[in-house]
DNA sequence: CGACCATTTGATATGGATCAAGCGATGTGG
DNA sequence: CCACATCGCTTGATCCATATCAAATGGTCG
């Protein structure tokens, strides 16, 4: 359970009110994400309350402290696409441009470190390393979506393989990975219905690939077979 | 046609050799795609032929001159999902970090403007303005990525009708498209099959939204009803 | 214990893939 | 200049992976 004893901010939209004030000069001496640590507010955020909106302007840049984040967008007709989950140490907030493509909302009772995005561009100006990292960072975040567009072409088996493997891979034990989103987020992540996520977890179970220890905890038994199964 | 009378330097793959200089002095004084024009060299690209290959080092942006020029992946089994299309004016290669995530290669009979990266990236660490517009490069590059996986969320008609809809906003008229690309091209962009590519745009000319002047020229003719088919 | 919500499992439907054939435009050689 | 080969596109018939609809199970909290 990640329930948090701290301060609960907010609980649908942050206030965002910044009166911190750290001089720039040692900003370069560090990550652009130790920066943000440095100079940001920590807020928390409840269980699927939202972080930003989609279309808001892109006022801010956040880093994952503990919990999780998913950003998303939702069609006329209420299909849902899950862009992106964060989880801690992930940067996010810098899709693009100044308007937010995606909406963010915490996945599980959040705490996430926020920064003036003018601030860190103002930063950005005097400072070229600081310039560079933030181009980094759109950089990664556009490899990433790019692996996304690839996981969406594959079929469902595929699909769920990659998501595990991909979650896998950013978690601290790499064997054994603690979901911290439903059924619902995952099938919306990777474009198919809960049913089809949930019956081919089963399957790979029957196929001794993974073990379901409880419907949250995935453990990866066979990760030559899974990786045999990634398309 | 698009045949061209000019020098094909490259069949396959580019030699890329550079003897141009430019002093980096006036390159703030305009867009970083006219620096790119200004200090790069024009290429020739023959139809089909390569310009870039995945997990090759990124050492060169390129901007479209004339032509059309598609980015890919080919997974293990076959399946080929193109990344984007670029046309005159669109900058590419700059997907993220040193070395490209996609192949590159000339839709039809191409030409590109290519320039080194390492010499913008220098030119990005004395101005401010060059560093900002990479980053801003890598933005849209990154909006156009999103965009795309909404549209492979959507329905076979969906997808289409995006697609059609996204290529008429990029072309001079914007009533008629001139499509350089196969109907396999598009099938592999939307994620979708040559049949039911070629199905839904007949269903489209049969439901008077659209006409299909030859098998590449596409008349929009009912925009309203398009974009209500649009998601 | 009982209500609620998430997940799993089962039965059926369907959109798009696959397999197969036909057609039209473009180019080539006789 | 025409016959024919080729290639890209369209159309038709069938199949299958995944969606949809429906119900049962299980875990959590008051």
């Amino acid at each position: 359970m990640l329930q948090q004893a701290a301060v609960q901010i907010a609980t649908t939209r942050a206030p965002l009110k910044f009166s911190q004030q750290v001089p720039a000069a040692n900003a370069g001496r560090h990550g652009l994400t130790d920066t943000i640590e440095m100079m940001g507010v920590q807020m928390s955020f409840a269980r699927n309350s939202e972080i930003y909106g989609e279309n808001e302007p892109a006022d801010y840049l956040y880093k994952v402290a503990s919990g999780a984040v998913r950003t998303y967008k939702v069609l006329a007709d209420g299909r849902r696409q899950i862009g992106a989950f964060y989880l801690p140490g992930d940067t996010f907030g810098l899709e693009s441009g100044d308007i937010h493509a995606f909406s963010a909302e915490a996945v599980v009772d959040s705490k996430v470190v926020v920064i003036k995005r003018s601030a860190l561009i103002g930063l950005a100006a005097r400072d070229n390393d600081v310039a560079r990292q933030l181009w980094v960072l759109t950089s990664c975040e556009l490899r990433r979506v790019q692996d996304h567009i690839m996981l969406l072409i594959k079929t469902a088996q595929e699909r769920v393989v990659g998501f595990l493997l991909e979650m896998a891979a950013r978690m601290p034990s790499d064997k054994q990975i603690e979901l911290p989103m439903s059924r619902q987020d995952i099938a919306d992540y990777l474009g198919l219905t809960i049913e089809t996520v949930s019956r081919t977890l089963t399957q790979l179970e029957n196929s001794a690939a993974i073990e379901l220890a409880t419907s949250r905890r995935v453990v990866l038994r066979n990760r030559v077979a899974l990786s045999r199964l990634n398309g």
